[in-house]
DNA sequence: CCTAATTTGCTTACATCGTAAGCTTACGTT
DNA sequence: AACGTAAGCTTACGATGTAAGCAAATTAGG
């Protein structure tokens, strides 16, 4: 029924002090991620590199999923904090854009992690909510600021994907020469483009 | 340094007669995928709907992961059949938008899968072929052609990865309901208005 | 027909994973 | 000093992917 998540122990007083944080973990998580890549995430590994065994770690998280999902709440937020709000409505959409691509593209082996563990919605909105405001304050009815937020956010990590997964036949370090980013640059912009005039200006 | 993948055997006589082909394991995969979803997808689970020892698949394709990527081709493969090429540029992209949303819409289990599993670029360009050829009757240039269609096909991919990814908090069954439904689909219709829009009638 | 070659499937075995259960350690409180 | 409690550790178990070698089922050659 109650979606509580934490054990919460209300008060902290007695027993042994914590050697670890919820957030270091999650930092560690983050470190291992980047470096080796998710399926390099294990528990003994992590707790490895927290000078700490394994089975410590589910004093503070319920289990690896719960690692993964933190992961994901952090990045989130590392990419509010780069957002700069100014500018007109179609300004903040591609600044927003731009802020979200260039988290995802800061970690691209957590990538995948984003695109298959759903932020929760608390955080999302968070993200969104400096365009949001600016729609409003311009004048666009909330539904569709919504809608455009969010496609913009879903080809922003679909782009993402496209980028960072190594097709099959294709060598790993083919993905990082300069030609390659000058391409993938290329067609983000022209998406984006395309996407938020295709809202400030509709059809019909 | 060559990329064959198979082991080809090249010429087929003698031997012990094949219980299970390759096609019987892509298919017997998806239908666990679909089932119980991708980490249901063990070897020894794959083997028992087949009627044969997890090992025996081996025999057919080198590991778990080669599982996984003839899956996703398979599944592209079927998106491609339910393409129909009619209209003008802009119609057969939303046309291969709509195919592309079906297929993975049938498959919601399997869409984490298409999200980090590339296809292999002769089945992708297969995908995309109806549309490159309709711009290029039309005069578009390939490259912006190119970019148009695969700018679409991320934010399908994206968009069906939120609509199937259930946010913490929220009940499995939620995502199912008529309402949860009908809005996806409006946000789809608009997102891809906008995106198409905005790539007929370019803001320069 | 019988034997050898060959291809497929099976059995066994192992390293590695997530994590359950119970113990130990290091604190604040009494 | 004794106790309660929270954090970390040890041990253990079931499940997973897959390596290595064995058994069975067919065709080819004599």
């Amino acid at each position: 029924m109650a979606t509580t998540g934490e054990p919460r122990p209300a008060r902290r007083s007695s027993g042994r002090p914590p050697q670890l944080s919820r957030d270091d973990i999650v930092s560690a998580a983050l470190a291992v991620i980047d470096a080796d890549g998710l399926e390099a995430l294990t528990m003994r590994r992590l707790g490895a590199e927290l000078g700490v065994a394994a089975m410590s770690l589910y004093r503070h998280l319920p289990n690896r999923e719960a690692v993964l999902a933190a992961v994901v709440n952090h990045l989130a937020t590392e990419a509010i904090t780069d957002l700069d709000p100014g500018g007109s409505w179609a300004e903040s959409l591609t600044a927003f854009a731009t802020a979200y691509r260039q988290m995802l593209l800061s970690h691209p082996r957590a990538v995948p992690l984003l695109a298959t563990h759903p932020m929760d919605v608390h955080t999302g909105l968070a993200l969104i909510q400096v365009v949001l405001d600016r729609a409003d304050t311009e004048g666009v009815p909330r539904a569709r600021a919504l809608t455009a937020v969010q496609s913009v956010a879903v080809f922003v990590l679909g782009h993402a994907l496209a980028q960072v997964g190594t097709p099959p036949g294709t060598s790993a370090t083919a993905v990082e020469t300069p030609e390659a980013t000058e391409y993938y640059d290329r067609w983000f912009a022209e998406g984006l483009a395309a996407m938020v005039t295709g809202f400030v200006r509709p059809a019909v």
